[in-house]
DNA sequence: GTCGTAAATGAACACGGTTCTTTTACTGCG
DNA sequence: CGCAGTAAAAGAACCGTGTTCATTTACGAC
């Protein structure tokens, strides 16, 4: 992070692109690292969408050939991959040690939701990503899991509560890449019933103001998160 | 579906291989069709995995150049489409007529991940699609949006139901694509409330055979069906 | 100082989807 | 019946992708 924008003496230097040809060999002052590489990947998905982060154009954003990236990373699989810890490293937890845990949960969950949909370009291309073995999300499902336990989720169960709401974030996620108007019916006649709910619905989000997918996300995570709390011990720590 | 094993006179004909050279023009009887053609690319991606079913595979599979693909498909992306819609009708609905609300819900549910699950080379491809914008799965939807409504779901929520719900089922087929024991933590000593509900789940499902992924999703499944029915009018055909 | 290693360049390679031209057959029209 | 227009195949390219490999140069340790 301190090597970000290194371009001693070059009259035409513009920010991104472009800077004097370094000449062969290895060079005086390091040019990358991984961890410049992966930040720059994100960016640029950020700035320029899915097809935006190949390894030619980190590299020309860097100003460095594609072969210099492979010696600090794997390759194009890897680099998303740290790109994917980049953002689970946002997380955070903090809420479990303040609130009871139902409504910790559900805030962890729309601040992990919010992670993803902050970068729209990365979503289709980090949510089919087996998550890292051992990376530093276990240190977030430990917290998470005591929690649970604490809140008398069997013990033998809280992994599952913990796999299962991840899956239902990770696919609502997946629903930010759609078009908000992907299930309307128009007016076909044969589907009734899927017809007048989806205009009732969409009447009663005009007055809210609010996006019809944040909508899915918040039912299904309340009735989520109320069916778990069901399940668990009749009276420990219940909304303490 | 007429068409499908073509191979007239060819004394080395291995069923899965070069068919005889066909000359240049248009050949007097069809060889393609566009069902033939995503039908092919479903098998190839099972048989072969995710990387197995691209237009050169396809077009050789079926004795073909990959140019003449593009008769029937207009591209890849549109091709993978098409199989998800071939998965798409294969989800049954029958269910709603039959049982009450809540167990036809998770009936069906159960049957949508399995449509994926079956196919595991798939989901990482098909999930990600946005699905087609008026394809058969809105007759889906009515059904099921009609089942909500008649057992007291407000109609104002009902897709969301179904959108909250879908995204579960999603995002729970994309674990099925991730190993087994990911999230295993091991010796770790710096997680120690995750580590004792990982080895009790372990335990818990070395007894009954049950695979992690599956225990998941079922309870994911059932807090979010009972958090649903917790929300929608109290006597309306409630597990009729 | 010298030797091994790290980190860059630059030139390929292989493979993916795609497009374009050419050739042949089929179909509808007068 | 003959002719035009179109559909459907081959075949040859194009371009962009991730990636590898040899080469060159600098740094660090003995």
């Amino acid at each position: 992070m301190r090597e970000e924008r290194r371009v001693p003496k070059d009259p035409e230097s513009r920010p991104t692109a472009a800077r004097a040809r370094r000449r062969v060999g290895r060079p005086t002052s390091r040019v990358l690292s991984r961890r410049l590489i992966t930040e720059t990947g994100l960016r640029l998905l950020d700035e320029r969408g899915a097809e935006g982060a190949g390894m030619r154009a980190i590299a020309k954003e860097l100003g460095v050939q594609p072969s210099a990236l492979y010696n600090h990373v794997g390759g194009h699989a890897e680099l998303l991959a740290g790109v994917r810890e980049l953002l689970g490293e946002r997380i955070p937890v903090d809420m479990f040690a303040e609130l009871p845990w139902d409504a910790a949960l559900a805030d962890w969950a729309r601040r992990y939701r919010s992670a993803f949909a902050a970068h729209p370009a990365t979503i289709a291309l980090l949510a089919v990503l087996p998550l890292a073995e051992d990376s530093a999300l276990t240190g977030m499902y430990d917290t998470v899991a005591g929690a649970l336990v604490r809140a008398g989720c069997p013990e033998d169960r809280a992994v599952s509560v913990i796999v299962a709401l991840e899956s239902f974030i990770l696919g609502s996620a997946l629903d930010l890449i759609a078009a908000d108007d992907m299930l309307d019916p128009g007016p076909r006649a044969d589907v009734p019933a899927f017809s007048a709910a989806y205009r009732a619905r969409a009447e009663r989000l005009a007055e809210t103001g609010r996006r019809s997918v944040d909508d899915a996300f918040e039912v299904g995570l309340r009735a989520m998160i109320a069916g778990f709390g069901a399940g668990f011990a009749p009276d420990a720590g219940r909304s303490a």
